[in-house]
DNA sequence: TGCAAAACTTGATCTAGATCAAGCTGGTTA
DNA sequence: TAACCAGCTTGATCTAGATCAAGTTTTGCA
């Protein structure tokens, strides 16, 4: 899975680059992408929303990513030492969605993706790559919604996961099957069956959602994002 | 993000692949990718160590994907509904990593990713798609090693895990500088500082590990990798 | 259609870890 | 070389949610 090679631009002695990417392929990338940047302690390699189309090695020191929501409060996504590529999650939408820090003093090499797209890549590629970095930013999204949050807020927001998934897929965004089992969403939030089934019926009791066997109506969306946020 | 479209093999209307692959993208697929199967109530799409070269469009129904650890318990990842690709993070590995299992009437179309790779793809692109789905799974891995356990767990795995990528990258595995401080060690696990503290202490205690500054001694890796598990 | 098993709910109690508080330590800057 | 401050540790207390217990409802199957 790594592959230690030669880095013939910077003054380390060798990058070690994992989960594929071998030396031969590193060299037909663009010249510029070997290129290595000097980050200092605190130094921010990248923000949410920044315009981002490369993907970045570490080549040594560390680095932090993370989000900070509505509130101000932060929150680690990630770390990341010598030889991680970071950035696979902004593909799908050409734009970082955490912020990336510098941990201490660090080395690393940007690279580029448009050449790779421009040159090598055809649509099915691109479209497959797409859905991954997706499902990247889809698994960050949940861990967000399981640590540092109440069990109201994690119930309140697979609901409008769900929601807006079949809203997006051409189903009714305020009534629609809980396929899956009480005890099956405690487990994938992390809470206890009872747990989940009071937020349930205190939900219920705000008259912000009901149920009728597994069919269940959302009542007061608006509320419901509020307690998901 | 999603793109409806016809699907001349199965009797449902339509089918809404999401996150990039079009019509025109699914037509160059093998015919047999684009045959529906069906699944009833419990039955298993794959199993952890079937060697998978395929994801799976969920056309109809919902599946969940699950894990079991050593003493049987198990842990949902990720639920899918109509709309979904998944198994995506086995692309790195060419063999499933979770179960898949069908919680209601489904049908999932399977889309043979050899065909892919041995007509369209170059090297770059391959090893870039293995560079996510591994990273795909590494995101699963530290949602695992959050949702369901306990501080102590939390702590040790962490531990665990920088120990190994930074033996991976030629580094010492039992001693080393951990480059974050321990508020942000908390933030990520979803601990409190003072509980980190504490554990740390606590396996200090135990003779497990040693620290000095940031340096940290590893002295009991069988014991840590035990209470990582 | 009826009955057993699975799923769900509600209440009582317990506990892991959060929060609050206060002191310690070591690294940076004047 | 002092003294400040961020980071760390330890102790005391509190609480969200786990666990235990006991129904009730729903589902699936003979």
């Amino acid at each position: 899975m790594r592959n230690p090679i030669q880095c013939n631009q910077c003054s380390m002695q060798s990058i070690c680059v994992p989960a594929g990417l071998v030396s031969s392929e590193i060299d037909k990338l663009d010249k510029s992408s070997r290129e290595p940047h000097v980050y200092s302690k605190r130094d921010m390699v990248y923000s949410p929303d920044q315009p981002l189309n490369s993907l970045f090695a570490v080549k040594s020191g560390s680095v932090k990513c993370y989000t900070i929501d509505s509130e101000g409060k932060q929150q680690i996504t990630s770390f990341h030492l010598t030889g991680d590529i970071i950035g696979m999650e902004s593909i799908s939408n050409g734009a970082a969605v955490t912020y990336c820090e510098a941990m201490e003093t660090s080395m690393l090499c940007e690279i580029k993706l448009n050449r790779l797209f421009a040159q090598n890549f055809t649509g099915v590629d691109k479209n497959l790559l797409r859905l991954l970095s997706h499902r990247i930013g889809q698994r960050n999204t949940h861990y967000l919604n399981v640590v540092n949050t109440t069990a109201e807020q994690r119930v309140a927001s697979f609901i409008m996961g769900l929601s807006d998934h079949l809203y997006e897929h051409g189903f009714s965004r305020h009534e629609f099957k809980l396929p899956m089992t009480r005890t099956d969403i405690a487990n994938y939030l992390g809470l206890a069956v009872e747990t989940v089934s009071r937020v349930f019926s205190s939900l219920k009791q705000k008259d912000i959602i009901d149920t009728k066997q597994s069919i269940l109506f959302i009542q007061a969306p608006a509320e419901l994002k509020q307690m998901a946020s």
